[in-house]
DNA sequence: TTGCTGTCTATGCGTCGTGCATATATATTT
DNA sequence: AAATATATATGCACGACGCATAGACAGCAA
C-alpha cells in the first residue's frame, strides 16, 4: 500500500516534469510536438537519414517527411544526398537550426535545474546515483535509446549510461 | 558541469517515463492524447464542470468540449445539469468509464513500478522521499495541482503531497 | 426590478497535421 | 538478372484543433 504511493508520485513527478520540459522546448521550436526532438536529435548525430528520425520521434512515415518539410522550409534543417545510400536522404541543420537547437537544450536544462533546486548537495548527488540506475536499466535497444535520449544534450552527457547499457546488451 | 550531467539524466529519464506511461494509458482510453487524463480525473471528483477539465488538461474550450462529446458517445462519461450553477454541466463517469479509468490506473502503476524494481528497498525509499520533496516543491496552484495529478490514483495516494503544498500556499 | 458584465457551454467554419495506400528509386539477396 | 527489401515522396480522405461567435445563466450595481 505505502509501496503503491511511492510509485503515484513518482509518476506524478515524471509526468510534471516533462511537462513542463515539453511545453518550455515547443516554445523555442518552430512548431509543438516532435519538432524540437527532431532539432536536438539532429545536433546528436548530423547525416541521420529520416528513417532513423522516424524511428526516434515515434511518428509515421508520412508525418515524418511533412516534419522535415517544414523545417527545411523554415530553414533550420537541409536535405543531402547521402553519401552511402543512394536512397537516403541525410538531414542537416542549417546555422538557424544550430541556434534553435541551444535554444532548446538550454530551455530543457534551466526547467530541470529549476526542478532541483530544493535539493541540497548530498541529496542531489543521491537523486542522480538513483537517476542513472534506473535509466540504465530502463533502455531495450538501440531504437528506444535514440527516443530516450532525443532531447538530451551529448556534450554535457559525458559517459551516458544509456549508451552503457547498450554496450552491456550489444 | 558534472551537475549539468545530472540535470541531463533527470530530463531523459522523465521523459523516458512519462513516454511509456501516456503510451500504455492511451491504450485503455477509447483515444490517445488527453482521453485517459479526463477520465481518471472524473473519478478524482466527479461532478466536475468542463472549464475546469479544461483547465487540467490544458487543452481549448471547443477541445474539451469535442472530447467530452466522443467520451459520451462512448458511453464513458455523461453530462448532468449542476446543482449549483446552471451554466455548467457535471460530468461523471458511467459504469463503463468506471471499468476504462481502473484499467488506466493499473497500466500507469504498473509501468512505475517495473521501472523501480532495479532499486532494491532502501534505494527506493529513499527515491521516494526525494521524489516527495521535488514534486511538493514543483506545483505551482490549484490549477497546476489538478494538472500534475490529472493520471494520479487518490486512493492509493493518501496525504498526497501535492495537496499538501496547496494547503501550505493557501 | 432592471441592466451590465463576466463565466460556462455549445457550434459553424476553415485550417492543418495525420495515416493509408501507393509510386519511385536504390540496395541487397538469390 | 531477377526478386525482394528498404528509403523516400505524394495524392487523398479523415479528423482534431482553434477561432470566432452565439446563447444561457450567475453575480453585482444602481
Amino acid at each position: 500500500m505505502t509501496e503503491q504511493r511511492t510509485e503515484n508520485i513518482v509518476g506524478a513527478l515524471a509526468l510534471a516534469l516533462s511537462d513542463a520540459l515539453l511545453h518550455g522546448v515547443s516554445l523555442q521550436a518552430p512548431e509543438p510536438g516532435q519538432a524540437a526532438a527532431a532539432i536536438t536529435l539532429l545536433r546528436h548525430e548530423p547525416g541521420m537519414p529520416i528513417e532513423t528520425l522516424r524511428r526516434a520521434l515515434g511518428l509515421s512515415h508520412p508525418g515524418t517527411v511533412r516534419l522535415v518539410d517544414r523545417l527545411a522550409a523554415g530553414g533550420l534543417v537541409e536535405r543531402r544526398p547521402s553519401a552511402r545510400d543512394g536512397r537516403a536522404v541525410a538531414l542537416y541543420l542549417t546555422e538557424s537550426g544550430e541556434r534553435s537547437c541551444t535554444a532548446i537544450l538550454a530551455t530543457r536544462l534551466e526547467h530541470v535545474t529549476r526542478a532541483l533546486a530544493v535539493l541540497n548537495p548530498e541529496e542531489r548527488r543521491a537523486f542522480g546515483v538513483l537517476t542513472e540506475k534506473l535509466l540504465a536499466s530502463l533502455v531495450r535497444n538501440e531504437e528506444h535509446a535514440y527516443s530516450v535520449c532525443r532531447l538530451c544534450d551529448t556534450v554535457v552527457c559525458a559517459d551516458c549510461p544509456v549508451t552503457g547499457t547498450l554496450r552491456g546488451i550489444v
